[in-house]
DNA sequence: AAGTGGTCTAGACCACCGG
DNA sequence: CGGTGGTCTAGACCACTTC
């Protein structure tokens, strides 16, 4: 702390390009509107490409803008909140904005979830992939890892993949009556495969939710999902509701 | 989705870069060793310092990595997991890792706060700073709004400001028994003064938890703490245990 | 084909930290 | 002071979408 240095630094170019701009976002531009083009906009403000793009960069890590390749870079309405409390949570695939099964196969699982739900390293597991929507939007791709030793009564299915069979692990997942969980949020990049199913590029920032369930005190299900990060905000608790928005509006002293 | 191009993209060099980084880090380095510098580490690997920065910008937002100006790049230990749950935010100022009040002002808060506090958009609350840290590493900074109505029995503290008067608040407000509480999380960006306390350049990535705290069913405060999205994992729930990484590990068909 | 954002280059200078 | 990462430039080409 000590040196609280009342400094005049050079405020960096993009710093103040991205507060102009957000100002500008603010007033003259109305949500979905398209920008001018990179370069344009560069040449307006005086400064090299490369420069403004760290600009828009940050801009549309804050959920202000949307860039798409090919289209242009837009406005973006407000982040959605979505619910990641345990109501949502109790699968089955249930009805509105849910999960929807994808897919589902057997394979070795990551060994830090191995770890999570105490497996052996090199024990298969299956895995359910499901996707979640809301408003139309692709918002998060989920992983969930499902020891065999969790679901033993899947007799009776003969696909051995696919969506089909994915449900039916559900189910009988959902038959043990989950109790607990454990969750954890953190930030990360999308890898390939997340990132196609999210609309974005790879490496784009995602919120990664791992979430444990336990069911008779022992681990019974591992689910890693990745929200879009630039158009998410993850709520939990009961209500979905709170609109606040950590913008750079200061406090005014008194 | 349709069109599942098994499309042989060319790989980006940044993205391949990242790649290969991350495979030494796992086998060639140990954790707080520094690595070579940007020049020469471009130079390896042939690519302009620019291009080489964009992989270890990545790898610095996946947590793998710790840049310092100055200094230089060294290996980041694995995210800390933060406990983000009721158990922790059970003010006072209690012991071990929790929250430290810094400093207290009334001030009029930025329009969100004021919609979610249900207060007049240009009313007065007491704002107070508190600073968190875990093993010795500065990991959030919150402001905590208050209405001067959630805590009316103020008399006998006659500093206006200061860790006194922040304390002074804190215990009015723990009075009240809060009874429930909303949250969200999302992502964003420190703003220059967050930045100084998180020992960040400003634009440094920052996870926003945004909390609402009710008592008799008003709003009674609103904390908006921001978080260093590259050190921090967010635990919420019971246990802060669950040690998964969300790494590029796949997972090998069966 | 035209226009968009995404990647990449090879330089330059600046701000900061350490000895 | 020398060495580090942070910022910035002016170009080039590529991948994608749309018409």
């Amino acid at each position: 702390m000590g040196t609280t240095q009342l400094d005049t630094v050079p405020e960096p170019k993009y710093w103040h390009l991205k507060t102009v701009l957000s100002e500008a976002l603010d007033s003259e531009f109305t949500v979905g509107e398209i920008l001018p083009n990179e370069r344009d906009l560069a040449a307006r403000f005086g400064v090299a490409r490369a420069t403004l793009r760290q600009a828009l960069e940050q801009l549309e890590l804050e959920g202000r803008l949307q860039r798409r390749r090919g289209v242009g870079t837009t406005v973006a309405p407000p982040r959605m909140g979505v619910a990641v409390g345990s109501e949502q949570h109790t699968w089955p695939g249930a009805v509105g904005d849910a999960w929807q099964p994808a897919d589902c196969a057997a394979a070795v699982p990551p060994l830090a979830v191995a770890q999570a739900l105490e497996t052996e390293p090199d024990e298969q597991v299956h895995i359910v992939r499901r996707s979640r929507t809301t408003h139309g939007q692709p918002v998060a791709a989920e992983l969930l890892y499902i020891p065999a030793a969790s679901v033993p009564d899947l007799s009776g299915i003969d696909a051995p993949s696919g969506a089909a069979r994915a449900r039916a692990v559900l189910r009988e997942l959902q038959r043990l009556g989950l109790e607990s969980q454990d969750r954890s949020v953190e930030l990360g990049s999308a890898r390939a495969d997340d990132a196609k199913e999210l609309d974005r590029l790879p490496g784009a920032p995602v919120l990664v939710v791992t979430t444990r369930f336990f069911a008779e005190g022992v681990a019974a299900a591992v689910s890693v999902a990745t929200y879009r990060a630039d158009t998410c905000r993850l709520t939990f608790g009961d209500s979905g509701g709170l609109e606040i928005h950590h913008d750079t509006a200061e406090r005014r002293a008194s």
